[in-house]
DNA sequence: GCTAGACCTGG
DNA sequence: CAGGTCTAG
């Protein structure tokens, strides 16, 4: 794989040196649950406690343990040759700053943003929510790179997490640039915008298994490119909420459950509720709310949103993760 | 505006 | 059927 193979590292004991790690209780973030819960389909538990995955181009690893999260983060395989042409300071080439990592952790996990009063407020003004948090604590919404949270979340349309996942991989193992091999296991970045706005990219998606949305994905990158570009995308964070997500379903294959998805994991819209199958049930059943419709109308849709942001509040797509 | 059906693929 | 979206009636 490469001519050095690195190993993965599991925990801070074997090699102390080559981790971090940032204060942040339980309560605050428990990575099995936010890793795991399908917000992104980009981290594997590696060994039991430790979440290994690509980050802002970058491969790491997380554990966390009492109040600290842990975290190491592996160099590029042609990190040497990066480090010679880099004839001005070789001797920070190779890796970032830690000042840097930590930032970059803490941005993608919003730490601070405080749960535990969140928690406290949905708590009390929801007697279902109070049912629930006490065996899930820790759940969080993640700040994803837009480009990959919304290519991402075209793929989830009528399909099932295992299949999700597995398609996500090999986009970025055929699209994107490879970073390193961890005990001979290849990792990629997610691929930008650009690798994807390729004349063949729609063929080359369906001999990867993605079916008809290799349409979508394709025809959403096209359009971005001579649109909005990836810069326009990331603007829509600073976009109020009904912009941004009006924006998203002009796209091929955005629809309102995946836009939501997109604004509220990756544009900072907490407000936003995706509603899927599940949540459509659990809203009539547990909550009853009552709607017209037998089947999930764009009215039913947005009314079962309004319902969420009544009870829960600025935050209501966070208490949902919940 | 709302109701069907089709749509790739794999468990 | 699966954590939808698109299209035609």
């Amino acid at each position: 794989c490469s001519p050095t193979p690195m190993k993965l590292r599991d925990a801070p004991s074997a090699c102390p040196s080559l981790w971090r790690c940032l204060p942040c209780p339980l309560a605050e973030l428990r990575l099995d649950l936010v890793l795991s819960s399908g917000q992104s389909f980009r981290w594997w538990e590696s060994s039991p406690g430790a979440w290994t995955g690509v980050l802002g181009d970058r491969v790491w690893t997380l554990r966390q343990d009492g109040d600290r999260l842990w975290y190491t983060v592996y160099g590029e395989e042609d990190e040497h040759k990066k480090e010679e042409e880099r004839d001005g300071c070789p001797a920070r080439a190779a890796k970032l700053d830690v000042a840097e990592t930590d930032r970059i952790l803490r941005d993608y996990f919003q730490l601070d943003v405080g749960l535990s009063a969140l928690y406290r407020a949905w708590a009390a003004a929801d007697p279902l929510f109070r049912k629930v948090a006490n065996d899930f604590p820790g759940v969080r919404v993640l700040r994803q790179d837009p480009v990959e949270c919304l290519f991402s979340f075209i793929c989830t349309s009528n399909n099932h997490i295992s299949r999700i996942t597995a398609m996500i991989e090999r986009l970025c193992q055929a699209f994107g640039r490879r970073l390193c091999c961890l005990d001979s296991r290849p990792f990629h970045a997610f691929p930008p915008l650009s690798a994807l706005t390729g004349a063949d990219a729609e063929a080359r998606l369906r001999a990867l298994g993605f079916g008809y949305r290799a349409k979508f994905v394709s025809g959403s990158a096209r359009a971005i490119a001579e649109g909005l570009g990836t810069e326009g995308l990331c603007q829509l964070r600073t976009a109020p909420y009904a912009e941004a997500r009006r924006v998203l379903c002009a796209l091929p294959g955005v629809g309102a459950k995946v836009a939501d998805c997109v604004c509220l994991l990756s544009l900072d819209k907490a407000e936003a509720v995706p509603v899927d199958t599940h949540v459509w049930h659990i809203a009539r059943q547990r909550y009853g709310v009552a709607l017209g419709g037998k089947s999930l109308t764009p009215r039913a849709y947005q009314e079962i949103g309004d319902f969420f942001r009544g009870l829960w509040g600025p935050r209501a797509g966070w208490a949902q993760a919940v």
